[in-house]
DNA sequence: CATGAATGAGTCTTCATTCAT
DNA sequence: CATGAATGAAGACTCATTCAT
């Protein structure tokens, strides 16, 4: 009997069946960070988790793919929680910005196997008719960040530039430098977002007279 | 490395051995940039190479490493001889991060394939003892990037920041750029290769007075 | 050594384990004794347990190697309790050494197929760095039969000779006997038995005065 | 064009290509005396032969087993011209057993490569349909045995037993005690081949009234 | 006389999934 | 709610053999 059965006609999952996925996801996450996607199998998940491969099956009816796909949303809405509440307490578009990239690497720097995890899967995962399942949530990114530097543009914060390009390579390169973080830890990541905000800076702010 | 059918000591591959070789690995290339690393198996690239799988073992006794090993350094060989020739070309450091960034892009819009299958073997591919084996290179990368940097700080072309923290940036977002246009080929490689270039322009160069 | 699916701490084997790896091993033994070790492919002894291949890679998670280790263990224990009782009960060196091997015999008599696998493992079976993985084992048996001759020596029971010498003398006799009616069914193994051990007998008794 | 089709009448194979069959025999021993029957693979002998795995195919058109089969048989012959020449000098029973036992030893003694490969093989090798193809070849070294002992029996030199039975012990333990030594080189042969002098000519001599 | 090239069958192993209990 | 057991498909790789040159 599948969690979508229930014959008592509970609605929620129980908090039990909660916990478990829970401690699948973490367990798949740290498994993914570690080996990377190609050889994170269920049965090195369920190791890691210290359960019986069948748990997972049993807790996620849609298999490995139900299993990556709940791992990234959660994440991501973990994520987009920390950030969102720090971007939307800016009232300038340059402070957006400065937030939405220094959010996310105080997010990621309390949570590197989630960052090496999702970047793993979200670069790595296809359904099976072979396409890549988070391009629109990347689109939906680029999309958030475009709009930002648009009103900074009106409100004169900003430098004319092409909106949608520069936020592409402010989030590319949030990225990186999160990844080489995560490569390397001896870096500082506190160290290193100072530098890329410094460097976003130059490049979008109106140039002094 | 060689077929094992070469007791001689001849010591050059034959022509039709380079050519098959070059074949399988284009294969493969084109396997990986559909695919993703995680599935492309040498069924499906001798498949691609229209070549019974054991021609793949035959040609490439390493197996499948030494065919993506292969793959990357003969196309990062390529990659580097379009770079390198157009970075020594430029007498400003300045110059010199166009040019890397610029032929980077020319390199690969001609090549959107390579591009793909490179950054997915990169990230995606480890050794049996689970290291991954391109960490050296991109050190190199990161590591000359940063002296390009260091010397137009030194000529007071570019402004004082952390070099290599910028050559990180530098590299992520030149590489986004091209990940957004192999994703979408829509998108218009030669702008954005200038709205990189704008962005770049103005977080390092020297401020106006 | 355990199967996959076992992340508690239980640390004993179920009873149906235990119960598919026997048939399994047993499979394997006949397999083995019939086709030869070279042929003995796990195809081949999964199509004779009646079972599929992964079932085997299930039950032995070591792979062919532990399935083989394993089968010799458990021949090796059961033929050596079969012997020590036999030869513990003698009080004379003499009658050790006939107990020795008078009681390999019968328990053989009785396993054909177990003596065929084993002969044929132990000669056939290589580490995946080439070695010989039971030398150990063949080398321990010497020594005890080695030992016993001493004892005989030292008692008077036994006339001068190479200890070490006879003892390789012995075991290979009686093993080569035992090849023989392994061969050929229609040798009567008993009356061979005799044979042996008078021929022994002849060869390490103190003459008569 | 195979051996076999010689157009220009030669009945007999030219002398390259005896030499050729000699050198891929002599590699195939090796091969086989190192790695094992079972791991003995043409393109293994080929490598050691210093020559592709076609010349192979191209010499023994009968296969690997046209090559382990002659293989076989080449060093047989050479063992058993060698045997023979000291045997037959023998004008008693007890000689020629004595010389039987004694001539093998001094032969592979010079040739422990070979001892390993003929072991290999005839324990190892089987023919498509699964029998052994050497049956016949230990059988009538058997009889040989046997029939020298009857002689002995005959004429006095040897006391009363059952002759085949000897004869089998007598085999086996002559290449027991040469396996002994080809496993452990640091083994005195000679001094062994004595011990097993001794332990025969006791068990098989009339005794002493 | 020789071999580089190719191949299909077969090797062991890993995988995600299913199912009875 | 959980899982031990099983499986077939697919993974990479090795093998002996064939054939055009």
């Amino acid at each position: 009997m599948r969690p979508e059965n229930r014959p008592d006609g509970r609605t929620r999952p129980s908090f039990i069946e909660q916990a478990r996925r829970a401690q699948i996801v973490e367990a798949a996450a740290e498994t993914v960070a570690e080996v990377g996607y190609a050889r994170a199998s269920l049965a090195r998940i369920a190791d890691r988790a210290g359960v019986s491969k069948s748990v997972i099956s049993y807790h996620f009816a849609g298999g490995k793919d139900e299993l990556l796909m709940q791992m990234v949303s959660t994440f991501f809405e973990d994520t987009w929680a920390h950030m969102s509440e720090r971007i939307d307490a800016q009232t300038t578009a340059a402070g957006r910005i400065r937030a939405w990239v220094g959010s996310q690497m105080t997010y990621f720097s309390a949570h590197r196997t989630r960052f090496l995890a999702m970047v793993a899967i979200v670069d790595g995962h296809r359904l099976p008719d072979g396409s890549r399942p988070f391009a629109d949530g990347m689109q939906q990114e680029l999309d958030a960040v475009t709009e930002i530097l648009r009103e900074g543009q009106r409100d004169g914060e900003f430098r004319a530039f092409d909106a949608s390009g520069f936020a592409t390579i402010i989030i590319r390169a949030t990225e990186g430098v999160l990844g080489r973080w995560a490569e390397d830890e001896e870096t500082d990541l506190d160290a290193q977002t100072t530098v890329l905000l410094d460097f976003i800076d130059h490049a979008i702010r109106t140039e002094a007279p």
